[in-house]
RNA sequence: GGGCGCGUGGCUUAGUCAGGAUAUAGCACCGGCCUCCUAAGCCGGUGGUCGGGGGUUCGAAUCCCCCCGCGCCCGCCA
């Protein structure tokens, strides 16, 4: 039995929502409306400037035969002053709690000095997630089209284990495909004198040569196109030394793709083989149930089943699951490996790229078949383009993930020298390192996954604004006036009432509810805009605020545990994302 | 032909599922701010018929219908 090891975390805001809202009930009972607790779900967050808490009255504009700004003046009159809040008032249709800055900024540093790193952060909750994403084929390196896959999926993972779930990530490595095939064919007819100089020494790119140089010949060379199908049959067939050969090169190449990955702080808790469904039966034991449907045809001994009456339209809706000489294709054993996935976690989520809709559809309607309870849930992306077009790695039309870091780390670089004399090339590099992966990582996980982009080099080496740097620049800030300061030990929230102050409390208040939401959408760019919005927050405080010189000593307590609130919150956040939080830059 | 997705200032983007207060930010552009805790920063300004047209509603970027543009897919490939 698993234990719970996370405690309950505190939600600063809830408790300060809940006294408006209990406040509220009164005034709304006094004035006769019947479904409270249903009225009560409009108060919600208010914006810039507005307060705290707004709570629209135009709902209950009909049932009370009232004009939704009276209701608003009454509600005032009847709702009283909570404790922690100096003002509620009316202001057109609204009623605006405005709490007190001190209190607000009490409760929160509180939270965040108890909790540190758990801030924000939900207790177990038992659910066990598979998140499978990237899942390239490993035939070559990583292009940044394909980069969006494993950095969306790690954040996804990473912001659900933040979220209470227990989480694995998954690669599923597909060894019996026709792109392996080719490869190990290419790597047993061509001598490497024969191939254009690689381009760095690292065996995905390596091995990309053999690949791009077959790749041609299967289109037009009849021959080639059969010594590979037959491969994939003997490797199919149980045939192991033909199978040793295909997962070695797998192996090979996915090492390479495994040290870009690790460059981009993402990790991978296991690697699923694709062979061993066929290996183990599974995927014979789809196909057996596949046939028993009552929508199975077969054309020339090619089995499909005709999804017309399910949902799937189009010039063909066959879905094809064996080949005519019986054999297995790409679905089918995705099929059982999804079974498998589905009897180990309590949820499954796939990160996909757009072009894998149908395919995803038609996997669902064979797991519905096959009498599965649960379905995937699928995350899609759309494509990263070129300004030229369409990036294939046949074509060698494309920009390479690990030119794209090193790109990233060295724009970094220049920049920590620009402006850092003062450290040494160790430590430069360091930097450089975190805040070029940061701002490439941020540049993918703040945008919508089904928006399509266009790469363009100055977009992705981005490091002002809304970027990484910006976010990580603003925690630098933090460390460095904490480190100047010998610290503090007391501190009182009393004195916290400037503006700036009030706005980062409430900023820092607003995280834990941001998580949540995020997790329950999977959609790790709320994150990535919360953490900039806190960084352009901590910005405007670190301007008008001196810490180190504030006016007292008592100021300067509350203002040192002010920043060292945000410093955690700047630094979970980024965490979340996957992006390190360097201490100077 | 059909299915799915996207369309918000010059460019990028939040908000769209759960309709409400002057539509969010960033880049670029214009003007200010380093004797002061890191200027990867801060302050101010210009710029938007939320693709177009109907409809529902007291109220629509958000919901419904039609249309337009772009992307992806419709293989016994993966």
């Amino acid at each position: 039995m698993k234990v719970s090891r996370r405690p309950m975390t505190t939600r600063p805001l809830k408790a300060f929502r809940d006294r408006a809202a209990s406040s509220l009930a009164r005034g709304l009972r006094e004035l006769g409306t019947r479904e409270v607790g249903p009225a009560l779900e409009a108060l919600s967050l208010a914006p810039e400037g507005r307060g705290d808490f707004a709570f629209p009255c135009y709902a209950l504009a009909r049932e009370l035969r009232k004009a939704p700004a009276a209701i608003a003046a009454d509600l005032v009159q009847y709702t009283g002053l909570p404790g922690p809040f100096d003002r509620v008032e009316a202001a057109g249709a609204y009623v605006n709690f405005h709490l007190r800055p001190e209190a607000l900024a009490h409760s929160v540093l509180s939270a965040v000095l108890e909790e540190k790193a758990l801030y924000g952060t939900e207790p177990d909750n038992g659910r066990r997630v598979i998140v499978e994403h990237t899942s390239a084929n490993p035939n070559g390196p990583f292009h940044v089209g394909r980069a969006r896959n494993p950095i969306i999926g790690d954040a996804v993972a990473r912001l659900l284990r933040s979220a209470g779930f227990d989480v694995e990530t998954q690669y599923y490595v597909n060894d019996m495909g026709k792109q392996v095939a080719i490869l190990v064919w290419a790597l047993g007819r061509f001598r490497p004198e024969e191939l254009p100089a690689v381009e760095r020494e690292k065996p995905d790119h390596d091995y990309v040569r053999y690949y791009q140089k077959a790749s041609p010949l299967i289109e037009t060379d009849e021959g080639v196109n059969e010594e590979v199908q037959a491969m994939l049959s003997a490797y199919e067939g149980g045939d192991d030394t033909v199978g040793e050969r295909f997962r070695r090169a797998s192996q090979h190449v996915l090492d390479g793709m495994e040290q870009s990955l690790a460059r981009l702080n993402v990790t991978v808790d296991h690697f699923v083989w694709e062979s061993q469904f066929v290996e183990d039966g599974s995927a014979r034991a789809v196909v057996d149930g596949l046939k028993r449907a009552d929508c199975v045809g077969e054309e020339e001994g090619a089995h499909f089943l005709d999804l017309r009456d399910r949902g799937i339209h189009g010039r063909d809706a066959r879905f094809f699951f064996t080949r005519h000489d019986g054999t297995t294709l790409y679905t089918t054993r995705d099929i059982a490996y999804h079974l498998y996935k589905l009897s180990h976690c309590d949820l499954a989520i796939n990160v996909l790229g757009e072009d894998h809709k149908l395919e995803s559809r038609q996997l669902a309607v064979a797991l519905e078949l096959l009498g599965s309870l649960r379905l995937p849930e699928v995350l899609f992306y759309s494509f990263v383009g070129l300004p030229e077009g369409k990036m294939s790695t046949r074509r060698n039309r494309v920009v390479y993930l690990d030119d794209l870091i090193d790109e990233a780390v060295e724009r970094a670089y220049e920049e920590v020298r620009k402006r850092r004399s003062d450290l040494d090339e160790a430590r430069m590099r360091r930097i450089a390192e975190l805040v070029g992966v940061g701002a490439l990582r941020y540049n993918v996980i703040r945008v919508q996954p089904e928006k399509q982009i266009v790469f363009r080099w100055e977009e992705a080496l981005n490091f002002e604004g809304n970027s990484a740097p910006f976010i990580q620049y603003s925690h630098a800030r933090c460390c460095s006036i904490l480190g100047k300061s010998e610290g503090y030990d007391r501190w009182d929230a009393e004195v916290l009432v400037a503006p700036e102050e009030a706005g980062l409390a409430r900023a820092l208040a607003r995280y834990p509810e941001t998580v949540v939401e995020a997790a329950s959408q999977r959609r790790p760019h709320l994150v990535a805009a919360y953490a900039h919005e806190c960084a352009a927050v901590l910005n405007q405080f670190y301007k008008s605020c001196p810490v180190l010189k504030a006016e007292t000593d008592a100021l300067r307590a509350a203002r040192l545990a002010l920043v060292d609130s945000s410093r955690w919150v700047l630094r979970n956040a980024l965490t979340v994302l996957g992006i390190d939080a360097p201490e100077e830059m």
